[in-house]
DNA sequence: AATATATCCGATTAATTGAGTCAACTTTAA
DNA sequence: TTAAAGTTGACTCAATTAATCGGATATATT
């Protein structure tokens, strides 16, 4: 049940990212210099971030990537989701389950496996890329790296 | 995010017990048919949740398992625990973390983590043995084999 | 006493996933 | 034109997961 680097990478860079908001483009070797990240890794992490929509990129020399819409409207569910999958605890009751179990019975399990689901989506999408920033300016030091390497 | 079969298979055979309850002795053999789940892995799990004071055992002949207590004393929450660790999203919310990252930085993503990490245990504590035996008498059609394969 | 049925325990293995590296390529500002 | 920076896919290595297996101990039944 946790989650893995990508997604706790990919969550960090979108913030970085957030609190650059309006800048022009980032590089990703900046990013991954503040946020302690190998680039070569962040890499593999920005692709599904573009594709779903979440960032946009500069090619060629001074570019890099921006967010493709306003931090408040970017939630913690869909970078989350988009990197690590469904954040369902089994697969069985992850959206794109393509029927992996009998849906003719009734299963006392799966209702559980739902109800953890609803939960932590109900977590993760109240919250956005906005809601991280005002946190951080209320309550760290304004230091970009502080955000730990949390494992 | 997702649990593995330890979790699955330990409440598929947790609930089997749980609807045995007071019927004396339940071999592992019975309920590895049922659940479908292999004795030789079953026995590896049986063995924390005895360990954690959830079952107790009976050797010999006609042996086997039994609750160590009643089902509405059993929740989700410690019976997921005990075979998968801390249902935390990270190591550094999880309550046996050791110092992984560095707590005199305030951390704009852990806050995140301890929120998915709460509403989980919010889930699974708030869901006894009896509660499923309860849901699955009222929604199945009492065919122990009714619980899917979910994975 | 012998046997069948169980739990118990540790070692080993097979398969999968996670994490990260690397090389080659395209685009574009300076 | 050159260097910076995005883009892509293949690849390696380690760790974890998911079992399997063999043997030891315990005990009810015959």
């Amino acid at each position: 049940m946790k989650l893995s680097t990508r997604g706790r990478y990919g969550l960090k860079a979108m913030f970085d990212l957030a609190l650059h908001f309006g800048d022009g483009p980032i590089s990703l070797t900046s990013i991954a210099e503040r946020q302690a990240i190998s680039v070569n890794y962040l890499e593999q992490l920005i692709s599904p971030l573009r594709k779903a929509g979440l960032v946009k990129s500069v090619r060629g020399a001074q570019g890099g990537y921006m967010l493709a819409k306003a931090p408040e409207l970017i939630t913690v569910g869909i970078i989350l989701t988009t990197l690590e999958g469904p954040l369902a605890p089994t697969d069985c009751v992850a959206d794109d389950d393509e029927e992996t179990c009998d849906h003719t019975h009734y299963c006392v399990t799966k209702v559980i496996y739902e109800k953890i689901y609803e939960s932590i989506k109900g977590v993760v999408n109240a919250i956005t890329l906005q809601h991280m920033i005002d946190d951080f300016h209320e309550n760290s030091n304004h230091v970009i790296e502080n955000i730990c390497e949390c494992k």
